[in-house]
Formats: C-alpha cells, sequence, structure tokens
DNA sequence: CTTCTGTACTGTGTGCATTAGTACAGTAGG
DNA sequence: CCTACTGTACTAATGCACACAGTACAGAAG
C-alpha cells in the first residue's frame, strides 16, 4: 500500500512565489484535489530535491510547513505520508486569514478594474476543482 | 474645485503588506468606491508622510505606482489629482493578473479547508463595494 | 554495517523594503 | 526676485526573507 509513486510537482521559474511556497501550494492542492490520497507516501526530500534541481533544504522547509499544518505525518527513517484530514486551526483563526484572502482579491479586481461579476464566475469555476469531501 | 480634504489612509503595523502597498491599496480602493472622485486633489508627498509617521520616499513610491498605473495625474509643483478613467492595461496582461489572482484565492482556500460555497459568498459580499461605473 | 529516511544546525549571498539625507524642477504669492 | 510650497531623482545604510551550501545527527530497513 502507498507507494511512493512519481508525483509530479511543477517549480515555474517565472512564478513570483518563493520556490518552498510553489511546493506547499501545489502539495496541498495535490491533497485537497484527491490526487494524493491519505496514507500516500511523499518523494523523499533528498529526491525531490534533485528532481527538482533545488536545495534539499527548500524541500525541507516546504515538508515541515505542510506537517505542521497538519497535511502531511512524517515517520522518522521512512518518510513523509499524507495525514488524515482534522481541524488544524481555530475557527478565529480561519475566518481572520480567509478576511485577508478576499480582501486582497477584491483588491486586485480594483486594481485590475476588471468586472466583480466576471471575477466571481471564474473563481467559482476555479473553485470547482476541490474535493466534495463529502465522506469525510 | 478639488478641495484637498483630509484623505483619511490606515496604515496598520501588523500589516504583513509593505507600507507602500498599503498606500497604494488603500488610495486604489478609495477611488474604485467613489469616496476619491475624480479630480479630487492628493495629500502631498511630505505632508502624508508626516501624518502617517513614516518616510517621505515611501508615500512617493506609492504615488509613483498610483500614477503609473493611470490612477492619479501629477503636475508638477502643484500636487497629485485623481485621474479621468481609461484603460491601462492589455486585455491579455489583464486576464494573465487576474489568473493569478483567482489561484492564489483558490489555495488560500484549500489551505485553510475553508467551504468553498461560503468563500465564495463572502467574496460575493466583499465585491458589492466596487462602483458599478454605469456612466464611463 | 551500510544506506536509506527526516531533521537541525551554521554560514553565505542576493534581492526587496524601508529609512535617511540631499538635490533639483515647477508653481504660487508677497 | 525671493520664499515656500509642490513632485521627482538620486545615493547610502539597514533589516529581513529567501535560497543555497555544507555538515551533522537520529531512526528504520536490509
Amino acid at each position: 500500500m502507498a507507494r511512493t509513486q512519481a508525483l509530479l510537482i511543477q517549480i515555474a521559474t517565472g512564478d513570483p512565489r518563493p520556490i518552498s511556497k510553489q511546493i506547499v501550494d501545489g502539495v496541498r492542492m495535490k491533497i485537497a484535489t484527491g490526487e494524493l490520497a491519505v496514507g500516500a507516501q511523499l518523494p523523499s526530500v533528498r529526491g525531490l530535491a534533485q528532481q527538482l534541481t533545488i536545495n534539499p533544504n527548500t524541500v525541507a522547509k516546504a515538508y515541515a510547513e505542510l506537517t505542521g499544518e497538519g497535511w502531511l505525518e512524517s515517520r522518522q527513517g521512512l518518510g513523509l505520508y499524507v495525514a488524515t484530514p482534522r481541524q488544524r486551526l481555530s475557527n478565529a483563526e480561519r475566518d481572520r486569514r480567509m478576511d485577508e484572502a478576499v480582501q486582497g482579491f477584491v483588491h486586485e479586481v480594483a486594481a485590475l478594474d476588471y468586472p466583480p461579476e466576471r471575477a466571481l464566475s471564474r473563481l467559482e469555476r476555479a473553485l470547482r476543482v476541490l474535493a466534495p469531501k463529502k465522506t469525510a
């Protein structure tokens, strides 16, 4: 069970986000969309670093963040695995960060002078990729 | 016409955004929501800097960005004024940046494990502050 | 014992944000 | 003309986040 499998993570040099954040976002999305099932094993720190031609520390930092957030579970000497879902943040903290995200998006829409209805519909479509989480 | 008026801009020390971006976002939102009318004069670089207890260079940088984006218009020796609206970015660039914003928001929703429907409804409410721009 | 795994350090270099200080150009009013 | 306001353009120094480089240690598997 839980074969390591390839796990394609893309790192774009043109992406303004720091590399570690790209990894965090990438892995998190794969978990959220169900592409990475609970219990699946992730590539090793050194392995992924070599595959992406980046520093192992950068991968370790990303994995550490994902572990701290509860998405991954580490077993010393074995590897990292997708953890079983659980409540990670307090509701207050969740709402606060959601507020920030909403405000940031509104700022972008205003900055681009983008039609709000169009922005909303694009977002609705993009949100469909997130797993329904019915069986949770 | 176009009195300088107080123009309350808030700078939060706890805000993770750089100060100049807070000013840019703040001014842009006041324009987008109609709180700042076309032709209105903005506080002077040195005046706003003193009011916010920050460096004049930081204010100047923010104003320069807003001018470059077409939100403001500068008249040497006179001051800065809200410019008349015009198309600033190419449609391709606009769409590209909108894509980034959408992806970033989806990442946040996934990271917080926030119910997508709830996120969407909160965003819809927040977008209502943007001016209808019927007369454009 | 060797080799894989994650984890924890100490540095080093780079780029960005901010502050500080100075200087120059245009406008208005005495 | 002179002074005081406006925006603008530099340089220099500091602090911080990010990534890289190298080394080291602990647990698991053969």
